[in-house]
DNA sequence: TTAAAAAATTGATTTAAATCACATTATTTT
DNA sequence: AAAATAATGTGATTTAAATCAATTTTTTAA
């Protein structure tokens, strides 16, 4: 981990693009720089401290872990996309824990900037809510998947999602294929063992450690049905 | 479903506590106001409209059901809580269920009037993002609950939660037993066994269909290290 | 206060998925 | 390109929880 003083961060974060510079320098002002390396733990039980930590560059894994050793992933941060947002508005305190999944860069911003800046610009406040109402769907949909959906439902699900943000009908994972496992609350086993499945179907075709080439989307859907 | 017009409802809103007497009158100008019977169906997939849902009087489930009609609480609205947040700021549609638990009053208030309140008081926009984070913070909670933990755990952590809120040793569940099977994510057989279970042990003691007396914090405690 | 309905419990059995143990394949690193 | 490491795959077995099928208890309504 290594720490430096940085300007650029906040102009890759989508939700800061309409502040002025004077704005965003007053944010950037008191934000500290860090980074680290690929599987680097971040933090283990988030202190928070009411700041909001934006992913600069690189993917961040935020995981709860349980007393026996079992990882779900909570969500996994991409650039431009921030945490500690809870904290800002809520004096609960997060137990979870961050790694790094590629290279990272992190910059932690002041949480009485951020709030002083929401409440001098209702449009920033509009965004807020946005982002948050964002959050709020996709654990509604992490919900969903991991409560009324079985493995191979869930499954479907998740490389449907993928396929809709691709060009063509190659899947590039964005995870790993225990994170894939972690995230969906199953085990690689299995998951491995239901890839294969779908594969000896003609759904898919895996390739690598990452692809996955969609042959038979209809095949994936009729599961959710 | 009976619809009459009705002004109270926003003063059982802590969110709009801090209006003044105009602006609730402008919010509540279009408001319409609605009441279900104990059972009755609110609405079979959220056809939002952007507007907001308050629950006035009564009790609502928000309940997700799969393919093979297996269901899922996805939450619980008390008096004062609302439902629709989410269309509010995302132009994503929802698609669950809502039931009365009980006999149930709601007053639906348009989006537009809310967004317009939010905009011109920066007070209520925090206020919306503190409601907002609560949510995020109990959706995550719920991914804990039913990605890591096993179900004796889920079922302890939930008493625990409850006890909480209660001032004594005593739970009056407010929920029946095959909704707080659904709320963890297991079936009502599982959580009945469970149950007896915890009382053979001593932990608790089970008194009617909603009654539940803690006896042994600790060994309830315990199931979560 | 009794009858009817709803909710919860209990037992027997099945099943989906976890676990354990090891083999194989991909990906980095030297 | 070979060696080392990390990630994934596969088989055998176990296990937790679901399912199916009655009962029993609690609550509500007559």
């Amino acid at each position: 981990m290594n720490c430096v003083h940085n300007i650029s961060c906040i102009h890759n974060v989508p939700i800061f693009k309409q502040l002025s510079d004077d704005e965003k320098q007053t944010i950037m002002n008191r934000a500290i720089n860090k980074t680290f390396k690929k599987g680097e733990t971040i933090f283990t039980t988030f202190d928070s401290s009411a700041n909001l930590w934006v992913v600069n560059r690189g993917k961040v894994k935020i995981v709860k872990i349980s007393s026996d050793g079992k990882e779900q992933v909570m969500r996994i941060l991409n650039q431009g996309e921030f945490l500690g947002e809870l904290s800002l508005f809520s004096n609960e305190k997060m137990t979870s824990n961050a790694y790094a999944m590629e290279n990272t860069e992190i910059c932690i911003i002041s949480g009485d900037e951020i709030k002083k800046t929401i409440r001098q610009n209702p449009e920033i406040a509009i965004k807020f809510l946005e982002v948050y109402a964002k959050r709020i769907k996709e654990s509604e949909e992490m919900i969903e998947k991991i409560g009324v959906l079985d493995i191979e439902q869930r499954i479907a699900k998740t490389l449907l999602d993928e396929l809709n943000q691709a060009k063509n009908n190659e899947i590039i994972l964005p995870f790993s294929k225990t994170d894939f496992a972690s995230i969906i609350g199953t085990t690689r086993e299995t998951l491995s063992r239901k890839l294969a499945k779908f594969q000896e179907f003609g759904w898919i075709r895996l390739s690598g450690q990452r692809k996955i080439i969609i042959l038979d989307k209809t095949g994936l859907k009729r599961l959710l049905i």
